[in-house]
DNA sequence: GTTGAGCGTT
């Protein structure tokens, strides 16, 4: 099992390997992923971040939630389900 | 070569 994390108000600029970055610290990252359009393929300024501990994820949203990446006040939460 | 609310493609 793992824990899945939205991530909001991404900079353009902030790829998944950003994302990943900012994560790594607090805990394992399974995954990250900025979501881009599919047609033009460029960020939609938010994304989605896949940890294997529940608590580090927590802890990681708790401490990321509100912090700067690429000048970018983001916003953390733990996600929706995918199928809506 | 741009932009700004948002919960995603497989």
């Amino acid at each position: 099992m793992s824990t899945n994390i939205y991530v909001g108000n991404l900079a353009f600029s902030t790829d998944s390997a950003g994302l990943k970055a900012a994560f790594a610290p607090f805990g394992d990252v399974k995954d990250a992923q900025v979501i881009a359009d599919r047609d033009t393929g460029r960020s939609r300024g938010f994304g989605f971040v896949e940890m294997t501990s529940d608590e580090e994820a927590r802890k990681a949203i708790a401490e990321l939630d509100g912090s700067t990446i690429d000048g970018r006040q983001i916003k953390v939460n733990i996600a929706k389900e995918r199928s809506r």
